[in-house]
RNA sequence: GGGCCCUUCGUCUAUCGGUUAGGACAUCAGAUUUUCAAUCUGGGAAGACGGGUUCGACUCCCGUAGGGCCUACCA
């Protein structure tokens, strides 16, 4: 259970310029994870909000007492806050506001637009079924019974909709979308216990919050109509929607957990970068011509409504990564570090300020073609080892006699170099090679041996820079003498 | 059952009646080569199906098929 923090959204001026200043808002219920899709939806609201100078807006729906709990809510704040997508104004809790709710339903009843319902559970369940068979919408016998005097016993409270007419969704990605009055039923806005339901608190709080675009998720479309018909009932101006077709698996499948992942921490557990989550997920489902890699700064002057696709769309891994390595190869090495200092605490490794130093030496050198940040931290393994390092089988095979005089003119080489730099080191392995008379490819595999045992490595140059001077050449005077 | 939404390369998408249907990821071939990767060059790859409308349809209309959402005292 969460206990609600009261906030009046009265404190917090939003709009500056009253006239018609855009509010957005991610409606998120605390009842678990947060899907990647809401993840979308906030960036969307996010980044048209951020386009138009307007307002971004936080509001937790947790009117579902039994799923809501606070640890949710949490995963909810710390998922938005490591997207980067900062809330213009501390979050509106929907079950705090119940009260309000409940006067607005009070203003309905006495405008006609709302009713007692005594159907007791199963009544209702009898007449859904009816209901379904003769394919109509569910209908309430107390819709027009005189107000009952006495005490009928436990009661609901539900919308009078219009029994005729149409209702027209006049949404922003799906255009225009018709509604017969009489398909939709009259739903509960208040339960027996007295509590509000969703789609009378979302129209309660996207009124009051100033809401003046509602984007989310296109599961809602038929729920738009019923709302429009509230917003209506209340004499309230309707806000402007706009339905997002929802992320499928690579499969096409509904996204689930077999998919690898679906919530965002999950994403940020496998070494994604908030700034590739955001470039990509924008990708998904909203386009601008060719543009595939851009800055949030590109992405807010692009953003618009009008260019968001109708049809759903699936995750592509391969996608992502291709986005991650890119923002990786942007990354500041300082900041790659402790992020691949994280990743290895993650894998149960307790690393000291001894590895964060070789872990930043390696990194200019693996940055490059890491695709996600536990690549990158698999990929500076190798300079993280302590000597002596084990050496593998192959690699001893080729320290016979002749190896190792080979080696230790190859050091004398090394030790030559002008600097110890990449390019310095690689023509130092060239000449030496050319010296010898031999192809570079019978040095490079032992020596790569001798300073990674074994584990993947940058270039020799590179991994010679990354390891520096004394450890690479300790590194080989360990092999050197263990071979003998 | 009823209502509604969706349908361009394997995937994400461009096209807004007239294009050799473009790009990106993936894939394949080649180059490079000191493992793996990265990188570079090149190739293959698409309008679900059937009817219309039109001089001309991926684009507009209708139907079919296939996905999805809603139809809760969940959100």
């Amino acid at each position: 259970m969460i206990s609600p923090v009261p906030f009046a959204f009265r404190d917090f001026p939003l709009m500056p310029s009253p006239a018609r200043s855009v509010v957005t808002r991610i409606a998120p219920s605390p009842t678990g994870s947060m899907h990647i899709g809401t993840a979308r939806t906030a960036l969307f609201n996010w980044l048209y909000a951020r386009h138009c100078g307007g307002s971004f807006l936080l509001r937790i729906e947790d009117t579902d007492r039994e799923r809501s709990t606070e640890a949710s809510v949490k995963v909810i704040l710390d998922g938005l806050n490591w997207l980067g997508l900062h809330p213009d104004a501390p979050p509106v809790y929907q079950f705090a506001r119940s009260g309000r709710h409940r006067e607005a339903v009070e203003t309905l009843m006495h405008k006609g637009g709302a009713y007692r319902c005594y159907m007791t559970a199963e009544e209702t369940a009898a007449e859904r079924e009816r209901a379904r068979a003769e394919g109509r919408a569910i209908r309430s016998p107390w819709r027009d019974r005189d107000p009952p005097g006495g005490d009928n016993g436990p009661f609901t409270v539900r919308f009078r909709g219009p029994l005729e007419g149409e209702t027209l969704v006049d949404d922003r990605v799906k255009g225009p979308v018709l509604f017969q009055n009489r398909d939709l039923d009259d739903l509960v806005l208040l339960r027996s216990d007295g509590t509000p339901t969703y789609n009378l608190a979302v129209v309660v709080d996207d009124h009051d919050m100033g809401v003046t675009d509602i984007i989310r998720g296109d599961d809602h479309l038929s729920n738009a109509a019923r709302q429009s018909l509230i917003y209506q009932a209340m004499g309230w101006e309707t806000p402007l929607f706009a339905h997002l077709p929802m992320i499928h698996g690579p499969d096409g499948a509904k996204l689930s957990k077999r998919h690898g992942a679906q919530a965002v921490g999950e994403f940020a557990d496998l070494g994604y970068l908030p700034e590739a989550m955001r470039n990509y997920l924008a990708r998904l489902g909203w386009g601008h011509g060719d543009d595939e890699l851009f800055s949030d700064a590109q992405a807010i002057q692009w953003f618009d409504i009008r260019d968001v696709v109708r049809s759903p769309a699936r995750l592509d891994w391969n996608k992502l990564n291709h986005v991650n390595a890119h923002y990786i190869r942007l990354a500041d090495e300082e900041r790659l570090a402790d992020l691949a200092l994280e990743a290895l605490k993650k894998k149960g490794a307790s690393p000291d300020q001894e590895d964060r130093r070789r872990l930043l030496a390696a990194i200019p050198f693996v940055k490059e073609s890491a695709k996600t940040l536990v690549e990158l931290s698999d990929l500076t393994g190798f300079a993280l080892l302590r000597r002596p390092l084990a050496l593998e089988s192959k690699t001893s095979a080729a320290l016979d006699v002749e190896g190792r005089s080979l080696f230790e003119r190859l050091v004398q080489a090394l030790r030559q170099a002008p600097d110890w730099s990449p390019d310095p080191l690689l023509s130092a392995l060239r000449s030496f090679a050319a010296a010898e008379g031999i192809g570079l490819g019978k040095i490079g595999a032992p020596l790569r041996g001798m300073l990674s045992g074994g584990l993947p490595a940058p270039d020799l140059a590179g991994a010679l820079t990354a390891l520096g001077r004394e450890e690479s050449l300790g590194r080989i005077a360990d092999a050197l003498s263990q071979a003998r």
